[in-house]
DNA sequence: TCCGCGTGAATGAATGGTCATTCATTGCAC
DNA sequence: GTGCAATGAATGACCATTCATTCACGCGGA
């Protein structure tokens, strides 16, 4: 009864989440996932208000799941440049590990202006502000210049990471994701211009991180 | 005849755009592009193949557009770091006066990934294309690290600022784009990172990748 | 100048196919 | 026997697309 309620639910939002993977929201038919997941199509109404409930499920769960494991993984006890990187490497991991669920919040994130407008997304907002929040750490402790706006960069290195991530979807996953991270990290930390200085990197000078 | 048709075709896309960009396209209906276009709905039939035909239509025409004013306003007599200030602002600002060609991007762009993988989308890699080219310019003139994969900077910065101009797309377009431009390419070239050389920020600290 | 004919653009009502959703019925567990 | 989850066939709403018909215009003949 309950644990074969939450059973049930959980293997429709898989199976969803494998459909839409597959065939985009608007071309999955709540038939197809019913299949999928082995239940009747009606069965499906029993545990979700409509198809568009299932995708926000979908979302609201998984991101639920990615803010729990960001807040666990990336400690307290860490400067902020090196939560930065942890936190690249964690998001590209992710990805890496659910290649479904990546597929899901591409479609879904982008899906339509007009859905994105109405459906208040507080999880994913919460995720960008933990990157802001670093970015103020940062700062803080003196590590990340002050004129950097958190609000600015918490966009922009979500906007790199997700379209890395969309590209190593439509590759079919060809290659590692989670093996760009540093280089990612180094340009965000360092920029991609070569110092200024006329003589070259002298042996005092830092490797940052 | 001849000018009218041209005449209508473009008011259909011009028509088609603003309905797209108002709902999305899959809730977008053909009779409601015909409304807004002052044509009936079998016309459109006679300008495009089917729904589909016009978004991709859309598409290819601006990008088309953009990518000529890119080629004309990034001359061929800069250096890289400042051919990639001014694509920077020239993509804030050609998103920011074309604001429905902005939602439509952004809807179409993300639509599905099974509409992406089938879709070969040329022109877009074309302009992704022209931001690696800058990138192996300044590598060559000695200006950008070469650990820096070009491949892998070109969808970091076009992924940066599509998610910086969805945001603005989503706000209501409430502030102006085109003023962040710099600080994205500041923090692109430079980096967020203070310098890590112990004594401050001195002349001959090089920033390392 | 005027008429009417041919051409092809334009129309929009009708069609047909596709699903999301419903709900009367079933059958299982206790 | 009762209650409740599960079923899946049936419904009906929705809309892209079609196509028989109308319309507008230019041309040539009188």
């Amino acid at each position: 009864m309950a644990p074969r309620r939450l059973d049930k639910r959980a293997k429709i939002l898989r199976s969803a989440t494998k459909v839409f993977a597959r065939n985009g929201f608007y071309h999955s038919k709540v038939s197809e996932i019913a299949r999928e997941a082995g239940v009747a199509d009606g069965t499906i109404y029993l545990y979700f208000k409509n198809k568009e409930d299932i995708l926000i499920s979908i979302f609201e769960e998984s991101m639920d799941e990615i803010l729990r494991l960001t807040r666990e993984e990336i400690g307290t006890h860490q400067d902020a440049l090196s939560k930065l990187r942890r936190f690249v490497r964690l998001h590209m991991t992710l990805m890496e590990k659910n290649p479904r669920l990546a597929e899901v919040i591409q479609v879904e994130l982008r899906q339509s202006s007009k859905f994105m407008k109405e459906y208040k997304n507080v999880k994913f907002l919460e995720y960008l502000q933990f990157i802001a929040e670093v970015i103020e750490q940062g700062q803080r402790e003196g590590l990340i210049h002050k004129e950097v706006s958190p609000a600015i960069f918490k966009r922009m290195l979500f906007g790199a990471l997700d379209e890395l991530a969309l590209q190593w979807v439509l590759s079919k996953k060809r290659y590692s994701l989670t093996s760009m991270a540093d280089q990612v990290t180094d340009i965000f930390v360092n920029g991609i211009a070569v110092s200024t200085a006329a003589n070259g990197v002298s042996a005092t000078d830092g490797v940052v991180i």
